[in-house]
DNA sequence: TCCATATTTCTAGATTATTCGAATTATAGG
DNA sequence: CCTATAATTCGAATAATCTAGAAATATGGA
């Protein structure tokens, strides 16, 4: 995986908020949560949660499914797993 | 471990040079490498250099060890080994 | 003491990120 | 069509990051 986009993975994930609400999206799972449960529970304002929310779907750690007015969110695990992945295979190598 | 400090930890892993740059220590193992060598591979301005260097100690992911005049920096495996295990204990819970 | 080397700190400009209220868009239902 | 709800985009201020040349500091050796 190229370490521009693992970088850029890991710089989205690297915000206190952002890595909060991704945290809650993995205890979503497969199914996803809706911005707006996200919003109340984290007590985000909306339009400050929107744009983070935009920044991990740039990044590719989520992705987003309406259901009519409601927006969910939805983890994308693989990306996440390469993301591990690099960081065991391109930093971990043969340590102790 | 912290969800603050796992985030600083992602955020400063999260630029292409620093994240180049802490492969590049990885890959030099438990001696470390010498910041003119890796100023030298990676054509990084000593004093940018220097900078990404101090975010990466101020993160707890890389330490600084002096012999005369050269400064040799080691990651801390530790931190990286608990920064994996975050993502995989709070965010991979129970995927697919 | 003087010089060379290794690295950091200073300085400053440019760029990017963060925040959030207000306005806007999108959708569903009556 | 009208209203309510869900979420985004706009706008604008503030803050933080990034970059790198120049100056400074630290160390070792002649």
């Amino acid at each position: 995986m190229d370490i521009e986009v693992v970088a850029k993975a890991l710089k989205e994930l690297g915000h206190p908020t952002r890595l909060a609400v991704f945290k809650r999206l993995v205890k979503s799972g497969e199914s996803g949560i809706s911005v707006g449960v996200v919003q109340e529970e984290l007590k985000v304002p909306s339009s400050t949660l929107s744009h983070h929310l935009a920044s991990l779907v740039s990044a590719g750690l989520i992705k987003q499914r309406r259901e009519g007015r409601v927006l969910y969110c939805v983890v994308e695990y693989e990306k996440l797993l390469s993301v591990i992945a690099f960081l065991q295979e391109e930093c971990c190598a043969d340590e102790q």
